[in-house]
DNA sequence: GTCTATAGTAAGATAGAC
DNA sequence: GTCTATCTTACTATAGAC
């Protein structure tokens, strides 16, 4: 099964592209891809990854099967490219929100990792249609494998960051299997808050999550 | 997708079967199932679920497509029969294991709780090539609700046995979200240590997760 | 209960014009 | 880049003899 799509972005890549036209020649094809990726979280959601079929993407997004296959190479490349979309906007979310804790002359690492989780729970709850779809887990065949190794990305991030800016030593088992835990946590929170009724609700789950993983670090 | 098996057990159901043969006549058929769900593993171990074929776990068992879909009904059938192997042998071992300690004289929910989990990782690591299977999270449509499903059923026990045999009254949100992070801890933790290299690094897993329970529980 | 042989079906994927 | 039309493949599931 073919997973890459085509192209992964079409920022100005080409260097001599200022022809006449200029950068808006990409916008018909960026409204394909909004298109087809609204249309696929839908589908995606409403039936579950399995159990979507190009043919309702095709259907919901009017756009042919064809360019679905030129811009994503199928299905399971759909799938790939919304999970890199949320991923790499709890990512970015996270990072700034642990940079702009530590300009306010916060040091602490675990109130900068806290800050960090914090945002990173926001994004599920903003996002939470797209955060079901992977937490509940069900996509194309190696899907948990993308999944499990962007959550140790995340540990081995996590451990650097508790351990603070001293002590280049490795870590040591107790160091690492708390950093699995307090990862996992948060991903288990996040799904909750991406199931949760209401915005309150997710909030409270969020604060009391925040409080166990302050138990859990220090 | 029919995913029920036609027969679930087949003990001595018969109550007038005493005829001649015995139980012994339900021999073959046991054999056949036996047969199919060794190599159903294997194959689901080796190419994933999603890529495992029906025509390959026929020849490893050596059983035919007929045979098996009488008695399990497809490939999801075979699956969800191996998920309900497993658990019961977990759950079953977790049990044990309380009702061992609390005969000891042991009444500390928490070391109630503590025995249960470290039965259960015990269970993980000597069964680790069909916990692997599960743990990794690629099953049949369906599949993941399921097991979602049996973790609110431990997280529920879990809750009811931290709490202790007073206080009857309903758990709080705090209650709730503990239960749910020491349920999903000791689920990542079995996965670490079915994957581990070793019995030795699987235990050190094991002692290391429960000390962070202790630290959680009280 | 077990087997062989066959049918059905549906979905993903491609070719090639515009 | 986009579209329509078509294919083909592979897999589940059943029918019916033993």
């Amino acid at each position: 099964m073919r997973t890459g799509r085509s192209r992964q972005a079409n920022g100005a890549g080409e260097v001599n592209g200022d022809a006449p036209g200029g950068g808006r020649q990409w916008a018909r094809a960026d409204a394909t891809r909004r298109a087809l990726l609204t249309a696929a979280l839908r589908v995606f959601a409403d039936r579950g990854y399995a159990d979507a079929g190009i043919a309702e993407i095709v259907e919901r997004s009017g756009i042919s099967v064809g360019s679905l296959y030129h811009h994503y190479g199928g299905k399971a490349g759909l799938y790939v490219a919304l999970w890199e979309d949320l991923s790499a906007e709890q990512e970015a979310s996270a990072a700034q929100a642990v940079s702009a804790t530590r300009k306010d002359g916060e040091s602490d690492p675990i109130a900068l990792f806290i800050a960090g989780a914090r945002a990173y729970l926001r994004v599920c709850w903003e996002r939470r249609e797209a955060a079901r779809l992977f937490l509940d887990g069900e996509g194309p065949s190696g899907s948990s494998l993308m999944r499990r190794s962007r959550a140790q990305h995340w540990i081995a991030q996590n451990t650097k960051l508790l351990r603070g800016p001293s002590s280049g030593e490795p870590a040591g088992r107790a160091d690492q299997v708390l950093s699995l835990v307090l990862t996992t946590v948060i991903g288990e929170a996040g799904r909750e808050i991406a199931t949760a009724e209401n915005e309150a609700e997710a909030a409270g789950i969020n604060d009391e999550v925040c409080r166990i993983l302050i138990r859990l670090a220090r």
